[in-house]
DNA sequence: GCTATTCATTGATGGCGATCAATGCGCGTG
DNA sequence: CACGCGCATTGATCGCCATCAATGAATAGC
């Protein structure tokens, strides 16, 4: 379980990010060609990681940012006295690793909830080429800044919403991006664990459990374990407001 | 009180960033006099924010960063139904609005909670600049990457601890704070309220004036109204954990 | 296919912090 | 100085969610 996963690169297999179906996801949009072809060269390898396997432990030396090509991923910090905080889940096209650029190391651990594939980002060669692209800069600081306002939605969430409404606006908020990577957003499998989604949310998987069964008697929803089915999806987006 | 600030940019007061005693804080460390001399062309102008004005809202189309020079600020989120969060306090030498360059929109409002006076860093000049000078794109990945990281923290805290845990938390961060700015660790005064300390904290009020009480009452600090004296800042630090 | 283990559900109970309420204090204003 | 208002403190009560506990279902491993 906290072995190290063995970098696979088949390069038989690799494919260029200007052809890459998550372009539209982690790549700026206007660039030439010659700038795309150097984009391209950015990715060094591509790296699998199987269910369960971390991509990184918080405190291991950071040299690389990691798009996710394929799979799904938690991201978890850990304080000094031994309490665990899931701090997001990632899907395809999204980007992990910005919290060690601050202080060379991870300060997170990242782990696979499903076999899973990553595009490995050298961190310096990033900078380098967003110092002579200056689309590719400006898509960076962008997507770090998304990263801000994302964790601020956050905090939003566990400082101000009671259980069912967090649960709520979770589920929406998995809707939304399966949906926008061409899922359905009625219906998908949750890849994480009531626990997981409890830590994330700041409750108890009891908690978590007992409010997707509480939506299910409602009809908003069918929880089948971690399949999930939206029925009333203008109404679970209704529910992360109090009162309803 | 919701009226815009006059922008006041006396020419004879300007103090290069150079000679800035904040530069420690909020500069690169390493350049050379002819680079020093660009980064100090970065600031356009200051602008005074008296208490209780806001710096920018929410909303508001977004083309600058700011370096607080003086004062202390407060940055807060507002939910469409309504719901209020502040997500940060922010001092001199720290750098606010880095939440706007992902859409071009402020995503938050920032609000001065004492007279301040900011640097105003129009963001395409820092770009451009980071463009040639990659110690200076460095630093500002790392001034980034923080933020994040920061931001995390305030996950955990709302995520996994108590009411006293949180507060014994903010009051350790705080002083840490003013400690690293030349001023004591042990004594300062509150610049925000009970209530937006409670909104940062996910509390109510009343039960961060409890929560103070409660530590005065173990002698771990004296209260008086925004006055803090710590007599035991290694037991507040202890009282972030749980069961002491 | 069977077993072990993790994961999920549901019930009963309790405690922490929210809520409601009243009083007191400090500060800016007239 | 008196007044009003925002801010803070403290008490009493309530409710949401945590906790403790037991059962059941699903998954992995042999």
């Amino acid at each position: 379980m906290n072995s190290v996963p063995i970098p696979i690169t088949p390069q038989g297999l690799q494919i260029a990010c200007s052809a890459c179906n998550l372009r539209e996801l982690c790549m700026p949009v206007g660039l030439s060609d010659d700038e795309l072809e150097r984009v391209d060269s950015l990715i060094g390898t591509r790296r699998k990681v199987p269910r369960g396997m971390p991509l990184y432990l918080s405190g291991e030396s950071f040299t690389s940012l990691f798009a996710i090509r394929t799979g799904f991923f938690k991201t978890e910090v850990v304080s000094e006295d031994g309490r665990e905080q899931v701090t997001g889940f990632q899907m395809a096209g999204e980007l992990m690793g910005l919290d060690g650029i601050g202080t060379g190391q991870h300060n997170c651990d990242a782990r696979a909830l499903e076999d899973s594939e990553v595009c490995v980002i050298p961190f310096n060669r990033l900078s380098e080429l967003s110092r002579e692209i200056d689309t590719l800069q400006h898509h960076f600081h962008k997507v770090m800044s998304r990263e801000i306002v994302r964790d601020q939605a956050v905090m939003m969430l566990l400082g101000t919403m009671r259980a069912e409404e967090r649960l709520a606006a979770f589920l929406v908020n998995l809707s939304q991006r399966f949906s926008s990577r061409g899922y359905s957003a009625t219906e998908f499998n949750l890849r994480m664990t009531r626990e997981e989604i409890g830590s994330y949310l700041g409750l108890k998987l009891e908690t978590v459990s007992r409010g997707l069964s509480r939506m299910q008697d409602e009809g908003l929803l069918t929880v089948s374990n971690k399949n999930i089915r939206i029925h009333k999806l203008d109404e679970l987006k209704r529910a992360m407001s109090p009162r309803c």
